[in-house]
Order: C-alpha cells, then structure tokens, then sequence
DNA sequence: CGTATTTATGCAAATTTTTGCATGTAAGAT
DNA sequence: ATCTTACATGCAAAAATTTGCATAAATACG
C-alpha cells in the first residue's frame, strides 16, 4: 500500500523554485544561512523559513560551527530524488561531509571553514 | 543554467496525492476516464481536471476508443521520476503499450480492449 | 433525428502555500 | 554587562492551488 498523501508531502518539499534551488546548493556542501542569503538573494528570515521547513522534515541537518549553523542535505530518499531530477553532482564537485565553501556574502567576509573533518 | 522554475512547475504534477496515484495508475495501463473514476473514487468531472493538467503539461497521452478515451503516462522523464518515488513497476505487471484492464467501473461494464496492438 | 453516454469546460468557494516583515533569541565579542 | 552577529519565530496579507458543481460539447447508437 503506497502512501500518496505521505510521498506528495515530501516532493511537495522540492516542487518550490527556491527550495529546489537551494537543495541544489546543499546536496554540494554544508551552507549556513548567510550563504544562502547571499547564493540566492533573498532576506535572511525567507530563507530561515524554507530552511526550518526542510530541517523539520528532516531533508536538512544542521551542524553550528562558530556562530554560524551550516545546513545540508541528510536525507538519502531525497538525495537521491535530486540526482535524478537536477542530474548527479559530478564526484570533483561534491564536497559534502568535507568542507564547506569560502565566504562569498557580503556579512560575514572570512575564511573557508572545514567541516566533518 | 538549470531551470529550477520548469523544474517545480513538472514536480509539482506528481506533487499531489491523487494524481500521484492517477499517475502510478496510468503508467501501468491506459485508462479510460470512468475508470479513473472508478478506481480513485472521485466524480468525473475532477478527474477530467487533472488528467487535463497532465495531457496539456504532455505529460498523458490520449487515445480515443469507440466512446472512450484512454489516457497513458507518455513523457519519459515523468516515467523515470515515476519509477524512482514509487518504486519500478515489476515487468509482469507491465501492461504499458500492450492491453487495458477489464473495465471494472460501474457505469461501463464491459469486456477489456486491446491497445496499441 | 433524437437520445444516451462519455468526457470537457467554466467558474467561484474553500483551502493551502507563499511571502514579507516585525520582532525574538542565543551566543560571541568588546 | 552591553552590543553585535547570525539565525529563529510569529503572524497576517497575498497568491496559488484545489475542489465542487453546473453545464456544455462530442460522439456513438438506435
């Protein structure tokens, strides 16, 4: 017995412009939310909500590294929805559970950070 | 450049539950409409809404039979997101291209009809 | 032709989602 | 302790989607 209701709830997670954007972003590499502000230029409280309705879902994982909370994608089932939907990150580009991207917003003007070392 | 709106707009169609599970009917087997309406236990002229989505977004194909029209899952791409979310439908079951179930809706009670000989 | 059967269309009400924005909070820096 | 910095939360307005239903159109059939 298939659970419609279920599986339309969590493809309805991806069938947004933005958060499939931004699921794009973090399948690649853990982003905090001041990336994402910048990476997809929106306000910071746009994109809290997106983030907390991917968290809650459990698609997302976060993990605080200084004052900053890094958000990826944990989810395999939706991983794997994404590879086939976006194409698959080619291996050379997948930095996830290795380090996060250099700073490019224009708040917080630092260094690389590395993550899951 | 990937067209995230397009992108939604497509995941979208399968993102709801009843034409998710008009869409796992139809990729097995061409239906008519009054057995869609049948089988999903909705009245006609809601399941003609959505399997006008569908067709008109040519993601259905339709096929007009003596006073029926069968609609069957058409894009290849629907299909391989199909196969992914719902699991592949196992070869046995396959009926695609080949034969339409036994009208088993109360409106048509009939004998089954060969399709795409 | 007239009638029945099957499917399509139009439209408004109801519901859900999205979006913007004001404000709250937690933790580190000074 | 106060002040930033980075992020979270609450809530209502706006927009999009869903749904129900009345009715229309198309076609087969007697």
């Amino acid at each position: 017995m298939t659970d419609y209701k279920h599986l339309s709830q969590r493809l309805k997670l991806m069938a947004h412009p933005e958060r499939l954007r931004m699921l794009d972003v973090l399948r690649r590499n853990p982003e905090c939310v001041c990336h994402l502000e910048a990476l997809l230029g929106r306000p910071q409280p746009y994109i809290s909500q997106q983030v907390r309705m991917l968290h809650r879902a459990g698609v997302l994982k976060s993990e605080k590294l200084g004052q900053n909370t890094f958000y990826r994608v944990s989810d395999p089932e939706m991983l794997a929805w994404l590879d086939l939907v976006l194409g698959a990150v080619p291996v050379a580009l997948l930095g996830r559970h290795e380090t996060a991207t250099a700073c490019v917003c224009p708040q917080c003007q630092r260094e690389p950070v590395t993550l899951y070392a």
